[in-house]
DNA sequence: CCCCAAAGGAAAATATCTTTCATAATGTGA
DNA sequence: TCACATTATGAAAGATATTTTCCTTTGGGG
């Protein structure tokens, strides 16, 4: 018991009990190919390979003991003997628990009840996934940067723009001025200007998109504290971020395109943005909170009462 | 090896998985006091007891590596290697037990972590509520609509705006003309020139924003095939509506703002129009799709292969 | 009081895990 | 296209953990 109260405390970052599958979702697209097939083989059967040594999963997938720790390290274990024990953990869990739902991929002729049930079934899980492996240090460390900013830009193109603007509107609404900024131009002269005490926050999910990243490179040479959002927690974009917020997506394919469980992931992370700055300042966002609640709720259903 | 063999000429008993409590109680009285004290620490904490090492264990005990080896033995196992593993399998089974507790509010002290967890549970339940309670029949209608149509407008204002223009970046990339509206004298502009064949889609979680309204009426009025995405099925946009999807929100509060629920609401029914379309138009719409597939992986992973 | 047998532990022997380092594969820029 | 830099990978050395061996201790009977 002492020893786990000592490891949390001074490792940090405490190895995951049974959101191993979502981890290795999160982290298999910064993984190299061999660590793919070692996360692959440990996603697809825990009890299997919980069973197994360093030396027989090394020789199972193919590849070496090496790259089984290496691996191992990846998913936030000190090592292959704590994954082993997560895993045997993980094995007795869905032992007990219910089987796994299906999840097959959406095909062109699916009717229109099965791409509902399998969309939602997938959003669910990139929810679950993202809440596993949020790092909620460095979640609490940008909230804390945003309470305390005096202006908070936010860059993203594409999909990730609106995610950007949605947290503005959320930021907005409780005092936080907040900028989005789409176009990279207007986004680096906007960046120009931030100091110390001022906030930019990057949303990607590659992790490489230039027209992000730039702004955000000029904003942590000028001082401001940044912020990544990003699916690549090991891409281009995390090099200029003072903290890190990983988000993580679900496999993709033709029918069900990466911005689907992307935005989704993101949207997450910017809510919990959100929340946490709001209750850091609640005592200036309340006013702001329930003035919105009120007119909302006069406005949207002036007679059905709640 | 070697292990093997002897397992098997030992009694060929598979070790056990969480009949671990009632071997010890069984087993107890032919026990040593040493091993009665590895017994009980085992039985006691197995939590606890898998993060030690057999010296580890030994020292908390105040016994020798060597009895603890032994009455992992004595408890059906090879060796202490698999009473260890056997013993997370337990501890992962029994946290797993405890109650989830995440269905509270969100307070204003609630640790960071709380909230990631509550807000994440939350959107997954909005998912499932939406899932459920969504009219497929409304659904493929609506699809088939759109597939169908020349040019597609939308309608929305602040948050629902953004999911106006979700659903049009996805649509434009398989080929549909799409346009998001947030200003409501343009939307009305733009109303104005719809036909039969064209179609007008309104996202309100509300039911009644004028804004939203006033060109979905007018896109009804020319004749144009109608869609209201909302929240409120009985509210005034449904009077001008051929076709209502109907979003769920979760309870919403004041830490938890209504936008939050009810935006993943409407992206789960904008996700289901656009592939549904997507499946309709396949012909049209894959090589638009594997094409933004391709350039992404290309571009995000050039190395890590598949 | 001495001897025997069971219990228990120290340390050697073995298996397992981790690290290091050299090599191969891969992408990059001229 | 080729040379170069970088990264990925596995073989083997090194470090830990586990198991076995064997010896010491303890607690009763003769």
């Amino acid at each position: 018991m002492t020893q786990d109260v000592k490891e949390i405390f001074a490792g940090g970052a405490p190895p995951a009990p049974a959101a191993l599958a979502a981890k290795v979702r999160t982290l298999a697209p910064s993984m190299t190919r061999s660590m793919q097939r070692v996360a692959e083989a440990v996603a697809g059967d825990p009890a299997g390979c919980a069973a197994l040594t360093v030396t027989g999963l090394a020789e199972l997938t193919g590849t070496s003991e090496a790259t089984v720790v290496r691996t191992a390290r990846l998913l936030g274990y000190p090592g292959y003997r704590d994954l082993r024990l997560a895993l045997a953990g993980l094995a007795a869990q869905q032992q007990s628990g219910r089987a796994p739902a299906v999840t097959a991929d959406i095909a062109v002729d699916d009717p229109i009840a099965d791409v509902v049930a399998k969309l939602a079934y997938d959003e669910q899980q990139t929810l679950a996934d993202t809440a596993a492996a949020l790092d909620t240090a460095q979640l609490g460390a940008a909230v804390a940067a945003i309470a305390a900013a005096r202006r908070v830009d936010i860059y993203g193109v594409g999909a990730s723009g609106l995610v950007a603007q949605d947290l503005v509107q959320k930021l907005m609404r409780i005092g936080v001025m907040a900028h989005a900024h789409s176009d990279p131009h207007l986004a680096v002269t906007g960046a120009v200007q931030l100091r110390a005490k001022d906030v930019a926050i990057a949303i990607t999910h590659s992790g490489s998109t230039g027209d992000v990243i730039e702004p955000l490179r000029v904003a942590f040479e000028h001082g401001a504290t940044t912020v990544a959002v990003t699916g690549r927690p090991s891409g281009p974009v995390t090099q200029y971020a003072d903290h890190v917020l990983t988000t993580s997506a679900a496999r993709e394919s033709e029918l069900r395109p990466a911005a689907m469980s992307s935005r989704t992931s993101q949207l997450l992370v910017v809510d919990c943005l959100f929340v946490g700055v709001a209750q850091r300042t609640y005592e200036t966002a309340a006013p702001a909170l329930s003035a919105s609640y009120e007119a909302l709720a006069h406005r949207h259903s002036p007679r059905t009462g709640r």
